[in-house]
DNA sequence: GCATATTTGTCCGTATGTATA
DNA sequence: CTATACATACGGACAAATATG
């Protein structure tokens, strides 16, 4: 009774999960042979795997030449922060203070609060990614919430490239809390415009970052 | 030179023709034996065509017995125009007048004008969907515009089951004319609201003609 | 409720074309 | 330029689940 989804989405999940978690380099080939005898499935099976990752953007598929580990580039970024500013802005506009979505917003910052005095990073960064998918949450829209954890499973690709997760999610926590604290007076306007200003920051922040990189 | 694209990727495009134009009747079953052959392609090229149209919502897949039209329900179209509210309002509010979207949008009018003369309603149908497309457009966001490209087949799943596309399309058209002139003239969001006033009441026409059809 | 036929899920072998060392 | 490796695509096979009579 524990296995109703089909090999594909299984297997899917799995590499979603490595890609995130850095255990899989952008711009890394994904040879079929290889991969379907580690993952001890189907060149078939490992393909119809392929073709889910490729349409979420985390791998790409050049034509006779493989599937490759997406590589985050500035304009991706770029087009990830329209989507956020656009997503996560129309959602607090419109949002209702007594949504459920509210409680899952202030279970993020608290935890996230916990694992910042404990410096743990890494839990901190997930607490920070909950605390903004409940905020799309609040527009009610299914549709908008997968899309939604799409553009930040390739976001998360880049966050991978980054060290130093600190600097990164560190100084949000705050922030949050007191978009938290707008939405739940109410004043929804407000923290729309708050959420533009952590967004402008974010995306400068990861930009930067990035270019540092690229030297 | 002239096939640069994989199988899978060919097919799933033809297969989605075949639904917006209507060919494949919603809830409608789709057997892996004989659609591989009716399309002369193996089955394994056909199930990873299946999993990109699953992906975007045009199909559906249940575990053990095969994949199915998707058949549009009330949840689905109130969800679907909470995407469009987000998606085209958002976007005319930070619209900018001479932006390249803003000719198309201006073709796509003139277009469904003449066509309205002509009593070719299904142009007139696909010139109001461009016209909504390009708005999108207006926000510079490749994954919005895919985004969205997804959304709008969904609706044109719905729009199939119902007749009488004059009803759907013809009243619409002047109100796209009124909104392209508010953004030229820069008034973005004033704009945005009279978009707000035309999903409302394109959601609620499409409600009530599905609401006749299910008895 | 049961036996049977059909269909999906998954795997394997293999031929062909394309890219790369 | 040749050789090799690999992706692409096909067809066949069989078990498991489902639908049918």
């Amino acid at each position: 009774m524990t296995e109703p989804l089909p090999l594909a989405d299984r297997v899917a999940k799995d590499i979603r999960d490595l890609l995130i978690t850095g255990a899989l380099a952008p711009g890394q080939r994904l040879s079929e042979a290889a991969f379907s005898e580690r993952l001890d499935i189907s060149r078939n099976s490992l393909r119809e795997a392929f073709r889910l990752l490729t349409k979420d953007g985390l791998l790409r598929h050049e034509a006779n030449r493989g599937v490759f580990v997406s590589v985050p580039s500035t304009d991706s970024i770029i087009d990830i922060y329209r989507v956020r500013r656009m997503l996560e802005c129309g959602a607090l506009r419109q949002a209702w203070p007594k949504h459920p979505a509210v409680a899952v917003m202030r279970g993020a910052v608290e935890h996230a609060r916990k694992q910042h005095d404990l410096a743990d990073w890494r839990e901190v960064g997930s607490a920070n990614m909950k605390f903004h998918a409940a905020v799309v949450d609040l527009s009610d829209s299914s549709r908008l919430s997968d899309f939604y954890a799409r553009v930040a499973a390739e976001l998360r690709l880049s966050f991978g490239l980054l060290k130093d997760p600190e600097q990164l999610h560190s100084p949000f926590v705050d922030m949050n809390a007191q978009i938290l604290e707008l939405v739940e007076k109410g004043e929804v306007v407000e923290a729309a415009s708050q959420m533009e200003l952590y967004l402008n920051l974010s995306e400068r922040t990861v930009l930067k970052a990035l270019e540092r990189i690229a030297r």
